[in-house]
DNA sequence: GCGGGGCGTGAAAGCGGTTTCTCGATTATG
DNA sequence: CATAATCGAGAAACCGCTTTCACGCCCCGC
């Protein structure tokens, strides 16, 4: 008797406890007032047939699926990851979930796989770090309630929340140079990442702050391949410390340097950003600027909730890196 | 004219195109057989309207959300991250996203937790490693199609892909006795765990195979702050190498012999169990047995896959970890 | 004793698609 | 030329739930 799905329907409930799918619905809602009768027994009906809502009917009456999307451009880099499970904890305490979706590192796909994944779902956290700003400007206001998540701007109508990279990056340069270190080589990140050109613009500045210095400047990625694949070039620049895009390519820039002999920090002094949880334990523990992804995934749904309870959300939040001193730094020979 | 949600409906592509709704959903869905002119309209009426169909609508009529709900007891766990990572990128190359669902190592919530995510999907990738059986194997009829990671069993008829942590405890085991170690210490998992009792089964196989090796066991948990809070008690029982439960673990209790100024692996060994990505960079890198993470996501797919087109799944995977010997291990003093 | 106001419940109209079934208009066939 | 076969497209039912609206009933007051 049950249907093809073998899940009950209201409309089974209903005839079971003889009233109409109206009032189990009400029931169902805590909605109901009526008789105290009628409404224990729909619950027993309820109960009897195992019923439970269709979660996707109920969804498309009311408007509203209780569930956000995740755009990330890689869920294997443990910053995303960090985010992510913050993130999913928190909403899941308002009642929220989460839909990743990993768009690969690339950018060209991602306004569709944003699009599709903001009409499966009630908002959308965006981390695009390289999408095209127009493109994001765009996708701000017509997937809103968006989040967005490290592209700080002035065009994006939605609330974001961002990491301060340009004076990161320059906390890590001046902690290089406390050290004695005059000649940095910083390894990039991929190429149109707004936070890379935030990183660039932050030792820019640093350059003019301390003349004395030389910063060489290596195209690179996000992964740690990218650090091990630029090895070679970075022990070329002949730099006595590299500032690696992330701890990620820090630790694989580290591995290729090992492979080639080179001692970290004696020889050449390496530094990180992100402080992904392994950060501290790595050999040497990496010297890196601490973003706090867990307190960016709580924000983000801070925001998020606002926003889906036609609130005003919380003003933008910069975070500061703070800067986490370990041992892959030291004074230059 | 757009509706109250901004979304252009089917009803007003038809309008506009002149044809019926039923004529825009054939065209949409590429089933449309008549008049290549009309279907032009249509197209043109769809691009206009900037028109895309209702992902829930679609699902409530089509009966699919093209959707899988993943549940794990913590998503802050590299391990997870791994499979979830490779899952979802998998699925998504069949049009599929992951829905993801974080326990919080809640035990005795995982059961309504797994319910309610397999209303929201299709099907549902189970990894509850605490789960009671009993519970599991009612869940995994109940919430049918569902892949289960990590609780082999024959009463469970879901596919299920495991890790054969029985082996490849004692592959660590061995490796330490070559290594000259009498006196080993394994600080155990969450209590109730099922892949912890697989390890310990695996240990009295061993010590059996090995009458002149003594195992100390010690309770303790999944991630690294219970590594930390047992160093005192590996400490105390003077083995010569520990084996932790996973990696998490053996990364906090390397940390925790640090600070006693205990050295590994000279004052002891330690191995992990898992191989995170950072394993190998940790200081000392760690030992450990490799299981293939990312694999584990893609069989996983491939398995559900299967199952949401009603074909028979692959056959149950039991994979054998692979003993991965870096410095954390060495010759006892 | 009768009209009005609650109150409890059900009928029905959505939500936005898909799909079966039907029907009128062509085209093929005897 | 009449009729069957075919084809294109629309009407309407349906997916399962929510919610407005209306209705019947009971109770109250005059």
């Amino acid at each position: 008797m049950a249907s093809r799905s073998g899940a009950a329907t209201i409309a089974e409930v209903a005839a079971r406890a003889g009233v109409s799918p109206a009032t189990v619905s009400r029931v169902m809602n805590g909605r109901f007032v009526g008789e105290p009768s009628v409404a224990e027994r729909v619950r027993q009906a309820a109960a009897d047939l195992d019923y439970s809502p269709n979660h996707l009917a109920r969804s498309l009456a009311l408007g509203e699926t209780k569930a956000i999307a995740f755009l990330v451009p890689d869920l294997a880099n443990p910053a995303f990851q960090a985010v992510l499970s913050s993130l999913s904890k928190t909403a899941a305490k308002d009642g929220y979930r989460v839909l990743v979706v990993d768009s690969g590192e690339s950018t060209s796909d991602e306004p569709l796989l944003a699009a599709e994944a903001r009409r499966r779902c009630d908002a959308l956290v965006l981390c695009a770090p390289r999408m095209p700003e127009d493109e994001l400007v765009e996708a701000s206001v017509a997937l809103s309630p968006v989040v967005v998540i490290n592209r700080r701007s002035s065009r994006v109508s939605a609330p974001t929340l961002s990491v301060d990279y340009q004076s990161g990056i320059q906390g890590l340069a001046r902690h290089l140079h406390g050290l004695g270190h005059r000649h940095l080589v910083f390894l990039e990140g991929p190429e149109g990442s707004v936070s890379n050109q935030a990183r660039l613009r932050g030792l820019e500045e640093f350059e003019r702050s301390a003349p004395d210095v030389r910063i060489d400047r290596i195209r690179g990625g996000a992964g740690s391949e990218d650090g091990l694949l630029a090895t070679e070039r970075v022990i070329a620049t002949g730099a006595t410390a590299a500032l690696a895009f992330n701890d990620l390519v820090a630790v694989g820039l580290i591995g290729g340097l090992v492979e080639h002999g080179v001692v970290v920090p004696d020889d050449i002094s390496v530094t990180g950003f992100d402080d992904i949880p392994f950060a501290r334990y790595i050999s040497p523990p990496l010297t890196t600027a601490s973003v706090p992804h867990e307190e960016l995934g709580v924000q983000a749904w801070q925001r998020m909730r606002s926003l889906v309870r036609h609130e005003t959300p919380d003003h933008d939040l910069l975070f500061q890196p703070r800067l986490e001193p370990r041992r892959s730094s030291a004074p230059p020979r």
